[in-house]
DNA sequence: ACCTGCGGGACACCCCGTTGAT
DNA sequence: ATCAACGGGGTGTCCCGCAGGT
């Protein structure tokens, strides 16, 4: 009397893909889902199927919704920050984004797929967001493609480098969103020509 | 006329564990460095160390040389910031990075190593010479581990990601380091108070 | 249709390894067996644990009934005389034997189990049995163990060892239990000391 | 410059095949002989060769001399008995008789060649002295041929078998010799009809 | 429809005996 | 004599289809 074993065995899936990559069996993939592999096989076809199945869904995993323009900038930014970083430095945010990276070369347009409909729209829209903020004259006038970049670089770079090869979590984790906001503020902060002069 | 079988089949292996990660078979890596499975056996003792051979290697290959105190600042910096780009966002860079961050789960204390003797000993150096920027005036005094984490999350960050779900490298590579230097300068230029006023 | 492949599997195992030992190859006995390599896989988990299995079942085959006290000493001694010798000098017997005996160096445990669940117990009947008999002056008064070590020696002594290398059975197979029977009733008959005389 | 490299090799492979049995690779038997592959190669041809050479030697091991009858027939018997005992009951006779018997399916004319040049002369003559023995009706008069098997049987028997399932040697070996000379004798004391009357 | 369980083909890692080349 | 090569084989595992029962 499972209602939905599609969603059963795609959660199985996703929980054991995560944990051991592509390289889990499809045995244990049933069994975790409680599931024949015959049922399996009959849903999703192939392994193959299955983690595209899996991958699917994983776009919107990777969405961040960008707050409105009621708020003032700092705690809009400071708002998706926050939100950013549990997506992408939790544990289970680095697994998924591990996984991603390991079977991009065996499933290169499912990898593509997943990037390009989930960071890459949260890039353009807070690219867009900036852009705004930049007419308000809230921000320096820079290319907000970049300032963007910038920003989601800073949320995820180094800290999650360090977990995606196995070292714990920074300590601090709990001020870094403030303080990369606020990095991120003076640098593009107005008033200022685009490079320091050299002499 | 082999002069180095130790090196030929490291070779091999780095190649393909690059390009295929820790599941090609040793019978491909064998045929690639023309030896037979033997010898390769007799020198390695299992796939596994073979491995973990391949990986100490790659420490090295991490390291990215710190421009002497001789330079003027923006150019150490932006000298740093091309060599690590051209380690990181590199086709090949980008591979050993999903190398390692695929077989980490596998290799744990393998990957570990890698990260401690690669990349946090370049956040170290440069947190050091930033520091001594710091003490000349030249940048603003802060944290300087937390600004090495910075500089290099804007040099590795959003760029590499997109690498490493396929998509091609960005265009304008070239100018990248100068605008992500210039940006870090700007940002930690001295002369101002930690954060922005709200108000 | 199989009405039931461990038994078939078992079957299969333990005539391979009783031929060839356990240098058998699995995939002979899957063939043998008319199984895939697979099933016999999931029933046994490994190839150890199959011939633990097979061993285990050769306890039982080990073991000899011993008559009850209703009939004369003779009777029940010529009888398991007999029974005795087809389990021993038959070659499957040596077979058995012969495997166990050379497996015994890799899976110590097993062997010491199996001896101790088939010989050892038989001995130890024997014993009592003989105890009784001497209870009842049919023998003469002697350790019982001792003379149940005796009789099973004389049972499967040297011309187990004539066939455990190579050599065919010995061609009065048919007589000789009766003549070891009644030579051993002759070495401990009653009503002499224990030690002939030296002068 | 080895005096003796022939048997320097034999020696290696000696202990290792009573060790491991034919299982061994010549590797080992190589690295334990200190010598080269080749030179092995060179020597003996193959595996097979070394070991039937290994073997040959054997039958020498196996032989037991037997008293001249000068002494009374207790002490010729004793002195056998105990001879016999150090040879076959002793961790390394145990492990020959297994290792000859567990290849004795791969090498059947070596093991009866063993067998023959060995146990089967120790055997004969034996049997020679009991007839010796019987004509001096010091010994009732049997077939000696049985007799000698009877002999050898007791020496060799449960005691030898238990050793060879990988149980400890018997407690009480000290005495065992004497007292199985003892049961011998009296099995075989003149002065009885062959087999006890039956009603 | 779902389950259990088997078959088949393939392949991975690791090892071995033996022969050449240096 | 050292070292590599070669061919082959062994265990263990996988993916996937297919029967028969519930």
């Amino acid at each position: 009397m499972p209602p939905d074993l599609h969603e059963q065995i795609i959660q199985a899936a996703y929980d054991l893909f995560l944990q051991h990559g592509y390289r889990v069996s499809v045995d244990a993939i049933a069994a975790q889902a409680k599931v024949s592999k015959q049922t399996l096989y009959n849903r999703f076809g192939s392994k193959e199927a299955l983690f595209g199945a899996v991958v699917n869904r994983c776009s919107r995993l990777l969405t961040v919704p960008l707050a409105g323009s009621g708020e003032d900038l700092r705690s809009a930014l400071l708002h998706f920050a926050r939100t950013f970083r549990e997506l992408v430095v939790t544990p289970q945010g680095v697994a998924l984004h591990r996984m991603l990276v390991c079977e991009a070369a065996r499933f290169p347009e499912a990898a593509q797929q997943v990037f390009s409909g989930g960071p890459v729209v949260v890039h353009a829209q807070l690219a867009q967001s900036l852009a705004g903020a930049m007419e308000a004259g809230l921000l320096r006038r820079e290319d907000p493609q970049f300032a963007a970049g910038i920003l989601l670089s800073l949320l995820g770079g180094f800290d999650r480098d360090s977990q995606l090869y196995g070292l714990p979590p920074p300590a601090d984790e709990a001020s870094r969103p403030e303080r990369i906001v606020d990095l991120f503020l003076r640098a593009f902060a107005p008033g200022a020509t685009r490079s320091p002069s050299k002499d």
